[in-house]
DNA sequence: CATGAATGAGCCTTCATTCAT
DNA sequence: AATGAATGAAGGCTCATTCAT
């Protein structure tokens, strides 16, 4: 039997994604990267061809995480659609870093062809189970449409907004706005 | 009476933000931005301390403008406060570059706390606007705060989601959603 | 009037086809001029886009001076064609530093197909005024070719060849070969 | 008897001296050799203590294979003097991969003290040899060493220059030059 | 105001070498 | 005899910054 890579592939995509959730693209460094996990830079050459070779292989393992994953875990859980939405969007691969990785790659596609694409093929696997969650108490399909696009909005964009809410949470007003959509 | 500068500060102002908005704060580089005005790096220099000065101007100019300014335009027109919703959405300052510069900076408050706090000093400030209109036909309080919170996270989530919507274009569906905010 | 440049491109030049002459093209580094020169490396990239834009320019270099230059010295000081054969093989520029480079450069045109290019469009050149020369005391034409031949490999030849000769040095064994191609 | 072992020394060697014809001295590297053999390179280290090491029994098998084995050759197949001088120009040993070797290891002696003193080792001997043969049918030394001189500068220099030759090919020019040095 | 030139830090990448298995 | 993994020293290039003019 093999021994383990001392320090494989995955160490370094995984510190890589959390580099690109603190501080975007340009924030992975191979240089940092090697510091964080206590290694040598050199070694880094080891395992990939370049810089782009692990920010293609950050991205499979956020396209392979960020969709099938989420809602599976979501789909096993149970429940009526709406439950469901309601957990999709309290789910812990949107939380913490995960989160941070989500939108820093959606800023990133703003300005990198490659990464658009990647980001469409995700967004439209997440609007087709956003819209059957919707469509289960929405008759309408423009209707379920704009919902969704709504929600998705919001799940999305809230972090990209600062403002305060007067006396009330912003945790509190996304429960409440989210409630509205699934009347 | 002076001459006017011939490379005035605003010029580096204006470039600097254009870059922001394409490249994201790594992308305000001095060198480029001197290229891009046809002159040396040098100049930069009689006008600025530094990088970061620069930064906090453009900082500056986007608070200036991406609010009163656009409150002014909104407010300059009359209407109700429905038609000034639909108005505020399709200001020219949210247009174009506008929109990559405001993008940029949210993405960039992520990670600079300094931003963050520029951003909230804005966000509350269209916050409370939004509110005013909302509140013109919509009594319920909380009900008025998850109608700005979801019109202003379409307004900027929208543009960090790639997805398709079947038949129907984006702007469709935007209409169609803040029309429904409307109602 | 402009202060002249504090190291002017034709220092690296000078200094990039020195490394050549005595490393070949993988010692001309960009470090190594810099540290001969006495500056920092960076201030190479203010003079040239790169390494590859000074070796480019040193192959210019050397083509101006090492054909034309030769030349017109040559033929500055008269004489029958003889004595300019014998003059050409004795003039400075190809003793000491310049033969070195000269070497190199031959040696280089064997991996570089531009370096080759320009190696061509020289020797042809350089061919073409042996011939004018040689043809000055010698009526036959294919035997003028193999004169000149012979004369130019044994001028380039003899520095890529090591042995002794006897009791004879070396620079008396090409005198006399160089007087028989002149009988 | 053991096994023969599955990259044996001499693959190195070989490899190593392809690789110094092609790209010379420097591009003999360790990683290159490895991957072009398809093993890792981590083997190397078993043969050899270190890449001077190999450089230095490439060296060896050059010094062995580039005089005995010519003259060998060219005695082997009999004649006079002057079929055999005709014989040792055309030899496959310096044709091809050889010459390009040859060439390599001229232009390195250059620079490098160990390479200097191994090829004038070499080049004495074929020197020696040379002499045995034009002394057969010239009878005056000086002459005899004059021609030699010649007829070696020719035919390692011509690979040096890149003239064309008006009508005449390259190939025909030798022929004609190597004939008037036997005249 | 601005240029020309230079510094120095930082980053990506290559490669000889080492080491455990 | 050889692999997988890592180290460390280069070396190329970029860029904020400085400075004299």
């Amino acid at each position: 039997m093999a021994a383990p890579a001392r320090t494989p592939r995955t160490s370094w995509i995984d510190e890589g994604l959390r580099a690109l959730g603190v501080g975007g693209p340009d924030a992975v460094r191979v240089e940092a990267l090697a510091q964080a996990l206590g290694v040598s830079k050199g070694g880094f050459y080891w395992h990939f061809g370049g810089r782009r070779e692990l920010l293609d292989e950050m991205l499979d393992a956020w396209e392979r995480l960020g969709v099938d994953r989420v809602i599976e875990r979501v789909e096993a859980s149970g429940g009526d659609a709406r439950t469901k939405v309601r957990r999709l969007f309290g789910v812990t691969s949107f939380r913490g870093d995960a989160i941070k990785v989500e939108l820093a790659i959606r800023d990133w596609a703003r300005r990198d062809r490659t990464v658009a694409k990647r980001l469409k093929r995700v967004d439209n696997r997440r609007m087709a189970y956003l819209r059957s969650l919707f469509g289960d108490f929405c008759a309408d399909e423009e209707e379920v449409e704009v919902r969704c696009m709504l929600a998705f909005s919001l799940f999305i964009g809230n972090h990209f907004i600062a403002a305060d809410h007067g006396g009330r949470s912003r945790v509190d007003v996304l429960r409440d706005a989210l409630s509205r959509l699934q009347a």
